[in-house]
DNA sequence: CCAAGTACATAACAACACAAAGTACTTTAT
DNA sequence: ATAAAGTACTTTGTGTTGTTATGTACTTGG
């Protein structure tokens, strides 16, 4: 798959699967995962950049099956943000869809 | 507009207007930022690294209105490369989907 | 004890959009 | 003439961010 396609999108994808229930981490990965190719190396920072952001919160969950797990909710700002995002990528696959069956005006 | 969505995703537009007719890159600033926000930083090196890896030609042309206009062709590796894309691209944004409004199985 | 699965973190790297600045030609206004 | 604006291409530097690789640490099974 275009790794390059991935930018800006998985952001957006995150936020909307972590306001549906929260999640830890290799949760994510593997739920991601069932639709695009993706690693630890992408998701972990791009949650820290997230919490940076102020989009999302954490909190540990001590876990009887391994390590603790580190859960993540939305948060306000971070709704907004996933709406934002929604809106910004509907019209950038139109304004694609327009290029490619189109040329510029209409078809 | 956010800048990385159009990661991939502009050089597979520039592979489908280049074959649709030839093109110089001012000409391809002008239509392609008819849907989205584009500047000459972004296509002239674009242009630069796909003839390098042959999927365009080019050639110039002479112009009486201002400097000589360096027109890109597309070339049959080119057609093979747009095709390709084309097809990553629709996977990708149905799996986007899946993920915006189902979860990871269907909805 | 060691491998494998679970879980998180980080450092180094690479791709690429973008801003900015430069070159160079033509036309129009001063 | 010359200054400005439009056309047209090029290059450099920077920031963002996905990827690879590596490290830590816990639990379970052989």
């Amino acid at each position: 798959m275009n790794s390059q396609l991935k930018r800006g999108t998985l952001e957006m994808c995150v936020l909307v699967i972590v306001s549906r229930k929260d999640c830890y981490g290799y949760e994510l990965i593997n739920q991601i995962s069932a639709c695009m190719q993706i690693t630890e190396g992408t998701i972990y920072p791009l949650l820290k950049r997230l919490k940076e952001q102020g989009s999302i919160d954490s909190y540990i969950v001590e876990s009887q099956e391994g390590p603790p797990r580190k859960y993540y909710s939305i948060t306000e700002e971070g709704e907004r943000t996933k709406q934002v995002q929604l809106q910004e990528w509907q019209e950038f696959i139109n304004g694609v869809k327009k290029i490619i069956n189109g040329g510029g005006s209409d078809e």
